[in-house]
DNA sequence: TAGATTGTTAATCGATTAACAATC
DNA sequence: TAGATTGTTAATCGATTAACAATC
């Protein structure tokens, strides 16, 4: 059914145009044109439409594109009609800062478990969940369905945790680990380098500064 | 002194090539070769010598590259020779992460203020900071020499927060609200949108349900 | 029907890769 | 000096933008 691939820049597009429809259709728009949404993201309205028509034609010559159904086929593009549970593996702050973060629930993202490896953290309750002991991963996945794990460890625990996690099944790791995941192919790892967005923070505040402005 | 513009895509490979320098620096490893960099980081050497010469000729012809050299290099160019004060306006969850993470205060990032507005957090002791009610914040910034502000609101708030903040002199904003910023062209703002992260990663789970592996 | 706007092809632009002369 | 490897120019590739015929 499938065929062509889809550019990385085009994916990473997409949810930016999911965010900006949803805003429309809160706000009663009913239709809007390339050319008006080209205004409002500060793209231009080829792109959307190139962008777009990778997946296929969802407007209309002459009316532009329904907002609701064009929100709705994104979303589904993006894979947000269905559900995924989700463990976040790393208790700290930013595992429970994830964890207590209503809106990923909201789209599907479930979490069913949080796991550390520090006893201190273990039994702590974070919106309504228990935080376990790491040692319990395996039977856990054997016993749940997991789709996602959230890797929010120290970098020198991570490696080793995420080899564990994919000889456990697990398929997608989010990995805000500050090191690359050298998993199988089949595996899916997106990056979130909290540490690489500063610098490059500070790249443009240190690059502001030396040609004055 | 400056001229060319660097590309974005240049910038953004920046600090991964400071965080492989740094993991070389610390085994030991006294220079190496883009050859040799290119397999470790699986870029072609190519590109190494062509961001890298962005910048000047920090390599010898037959040596290859000085590793501590360079990593001080990249590291000067991404201004992490410099020490930066930052605010966190919002103290929820992810406020407090970022606040607890360690190894941004060993780059030069300094946390020196946190704030929100609800008063439930106010007082509340993170790291030995305590949360401030926002509306110290112009005070705060008129007192002290701040460069960065990371900005850990709710959508709702975070627009009218960024515009406190630039009318009170923030030039650069860390922002973990999922909305573009409008701000004016000498504020530099750079994003980290979790939920567009985390869409990526649905994007690719589905597609490869889809396309059969 | 006339006007609007898409879908899509063609042109342009920018980024990546290849090649190689310069040089340590 | 010979070998290695950079710095840099040229070639290729891919992504973005422009243009316009198709069509609602």
């Amino acid at each position: 059914m499938e065929g062509k691939e889809i550019s990385r820049a085009v994916v990473k597009r997409l949810p930016r145009y999911y965010r900006y429809l949803g805003d429309l259709l809160e706000r009663g728009v009913e239709r809007i044109s390339s050319n008006d949404l080209s205004e409002k993201m500060r793209v231009t309205a080829s792109q959307i439409r190139q962008d777009l028509n990778n997946f296929g034609g969802f407007g209309q010559q002459g009316y532009g594109y329904n907002v609701e159904f064009l929100y709705n086929e994104i979303g589904r593009i993006l894979g947000l009609d269905k559900t995924y549970h989700m463990i976040i593996v790393g208790g700290g702050n930013l595992g429970q800062a994830l964890t207590n973060y209503v809106k990923f629930e909201k789209r599907g993202f479930k979490i069913i478990g949080i796991f550390d490896v520090n006893p201190e953290l273990v039994g702590k309750n974070v919106r309504g969940i228990e935080i376990r002991v790491a040692d319990e991963i395996p039977r856990f996945l054997r016993e749940n369905d997991i789709q996602i794990a959230a890797l929010t460890l120290p970098k020198s625990q991570a490696e080793e945790m995420a080899v564990l996690l994919v000889e456990n099944g697990v398929k997608a790791i989010w990995n805000f680990a500050h090191l690359d995941l050298r998993l199988p192919e089949d595996v899916i790892v997106e990056n979130v380098h909290l540490s690489e967005s500063l610098m490059q923070l500070s790249y443009n505040i240190s690059r502001r500064q030396e040609t004055g402005r």
